[in-house]
RNA sequence: GCGCCCGUGGCUCAGCUGGAUAGAGCGCCGGACUACGAAUCCGUAGGUCGCAAGUUCGAAUCUUGCCGGGCGCGCCA
């Protein structure tokens, strides 16, 4: 309806010979706050006063004067405040609003394809543990954000890449085989800095109980079977967890590939040769500095190693080389240190830096009892996302760490969470679909025709308002890669519902009046479901 | 020291790229089931939007500087 509005705001600027330029207005038409008004305003007199030299009020009284309401879609124009202009619309645009909301269905809130090819990478833990509470929060932004993009237009890939090559790996292999020592009566003290989780020693009772020869072997040939061992094991469990989280990925892409098929080598001579490498000391440096970036970077060691850098360079010349316009990556905000080098990287490839956007998800502080929980993986005391998932469910978890922004630090109380199920505020959306189902299953589903213009309450305007900026919110998070916007639009969808019941009865006395508010009733249903699955949450018909 | 993020009612946070009286959930207090689900609703209380300047007709939103909190700064991964 705000498009509709600005159309017509932009015709009659066009018509008084104020030319827009560019397809975007230089106005915003807004919402004013308090739902009873079911009016809309813009401040397009005010802001195109300050090119024309005009005053806004007698710019203001132009356009009104030369808006185009033949359809009859605006009841009430009028001039407020310093130059601002406010709408009414009329009983009959809501009534067509619903009406196009009820016939698009499934599709409503589908964006045109946009024709982008876009890919989103995120959770990509390393294999040496379960995935913990901050991977999750990664995970539902991620996934829903995947959703949303898709639902917006976009031509969208999920993917999780997965370092399975470098040291860590190593480490993890030579962990289990320190476990299984200990388990053949070895007294050594375990090694520092080595993964010491309770998953390890399950992995090496596994292995030492299938094999208990293992030790006879060389100790290099042991390592590398328990590192592949363990990494397997590692990353089928991640698998489930996700799947168990609703989260999807396409492709799994593995680091090792990366280096088995030369593109390591392939990508660093495309940077070679367009001149943004130097040998000095012995290593092969990346020109990052020149690009934005603090300095310059080592992509070779004078030992011959190649960094996890050199790697990541592979990786995403990789994505572009497959075909993607747009590359995300959803990343702990621990590496922002970590997002000039990218950007000059993918610059270095030839690709706008823009190709690239990187989303930092900030820290998942854990609260057990009031006392924060270390989550090191190393030091083995973590809580899993699995562990969060048997307490309070995937629903509860998704919607809740969709509820804020990836740049603010959320505080989960673990015991909270678990006490308070049934106040999460997931089950207050949830249950507008089961209220609703309820009412339209006493009503007998009824479908058919209706007067939508016997909308005239203005609890049902404001609903009516709400449920068609849908699809400009789906098109505003995806381009913002925002999707917790979702949450806050569903809350209030259901405060707008509950408000609305509790006032005036559905299943009225006059039947039209009865037909009407169903079909409304429908419309909440729809979007809430639609919602919810943005979300990549159950919008279950009964509770 | 440098860089990034955050600072909004008792608590946890929204605030849609600058708009009209700052919003929700939880919590507190008082009400509502002989009509469609009380996992709900109605009502009351509670905020100098960290502080101070600046830009603007207009700032929670943009700029700068402080204060406070988190994170990161390797030929680590």
């Amino acid at each position: 309806m705000k498009a509709m509005l600005a159309a017509k705001i932009n015709q009659a600027l066009a018509d008084l010979g104020y030319a827009e330029s560019g397809g975007k207005p230089a106005f915003a038409v807004e919402e004013p706050r308090d739902p009873d008004h079911g009016h809309l305003a813009t401040n397009a007199a005010l802001v195109l006063s300050k090119f024309c030299g005009k005053k806004p009020a007698d710019l203001a009284g132009q356009i009104l004067a030369n808006i185009d309401n033949r359809e009859g879609y605006i009841e009430k124009m009028a001039i407020a405040g310093p130059g601002f202009l406010n709408f009414t619309l009329s009983q009959k645009w809501w009534a067509k609003a619903l009406a196009d909301l009820l016939a698009a269905g499934d599709d409503f809130g589908r964006g045109q394809p946009k024709g982008i090819k876009a890919m989103v990478e995120y959770v990509s833990a390393n294999p040496t543990g379960p995935l913990h509470v901050g991977h999750g929060r990664g995970a539902a932004i991620g996934d829903a954000l995947v959703r949303v993009m898709a639902r917006a237009g976009f031509d969208v890939t999920p993917e999780y890449y997965i370092n399975d090559a470098g040291r860590q790996m190593r480490l993890l292999g030579e962990s289990v085989l320190a476990r299984v020592r200990e388990l053949a009566g070895s007294a050594e003290p375990f090694p520092e800095n080595h993964y010491r989780g309770q998953y390890i020693l399950d992995l090496a009772r596994e292995a030492y109980g299938r094999d208990p020869g293992l030790l006879r072997r060389p100790a290099e040939e042991t390592v590398e079977e328990l590192t592949d061992l363990a990494q397997r094991n590692i990353l089928e469990g991640i698998k489930a967890d996700l799947k168990t989280f609703r989260v999807r990925h396409d492709i799994w892409f593995s680091e090792k590939t990366l280096h088995q098929g030369g593109q390591v080598d392939q990508a660093l001579a495309d940077m070679e040769k367009k001149g943004y490498l130097y040998w000095q000391d012995g290593a092969l440096w990346f020109r990052s500095e020149s690009l934005g970036d603090d300095k310059d970077r080592v992509l070779i060691k004078s030992g011959g190693e190649k960094t996890y850098f050199a790697a990541d360079i592979a990786y995403h010349w990789n994505k572009y080389q497959r075909g993607f316009d747009l590359v995300i990556d959803i990343w702990g905000a621990d590496h922002h240190g970590y997002v000039p080098r990218m950007k000059a990287a993918v610059e270095a490839m030839g690709r706008r830096r823009d190709d690239l956007d990187l989303l930092l998800v900030q820290l998942v502080s854990l609260v057990r009892d009031g006392q924060p929980v270390a989550m090191s993986t190393r030091a083995g005391e973590f809580v899993t996302l699995k562990e969060v998932l048997d307490e309070v469910g995937a629903d509860a978890a998704r919607f809740m760490f969709l509820t804020r922004g990836p740049d603010t630090t959320l505080e989960f109380d673990l015991e909270l969470a678990k006490a308070k199920t049934k106040d999460n505020p997931v089950y207050y959306v949830q249950y507008v679909g089961a209220r609703i189902e309820s009412i339209l299953k006493a009503a007998g589903h009824p479908t058919g025709p209706a007067d939508l213009e016997l909308l005239s309450q203005p609890e049902e305007a404001a609903l009516v308002k709400h449920l068609t900026s849908f699809p400009e919110l789906i098109q505003s998070a995806a381009a913002r890669r925002e999707p917790h916007h979702l949450t806050a639009y569903l809350t209030v969808l259901a405060r707008l519902f509950h408000h609305y019941y509790g006032r005036h009865r559905i299943n009225a006395e006059d039947p039209a009046l009865a037909a009407a508010r169903m079909a409304l009733a429908r419309a909440i249903r729809l979007v809430v479901r639609l919602g919810l699955e943005l979300l990549g949450v159950e919008s279950p018909d009964s509770m």
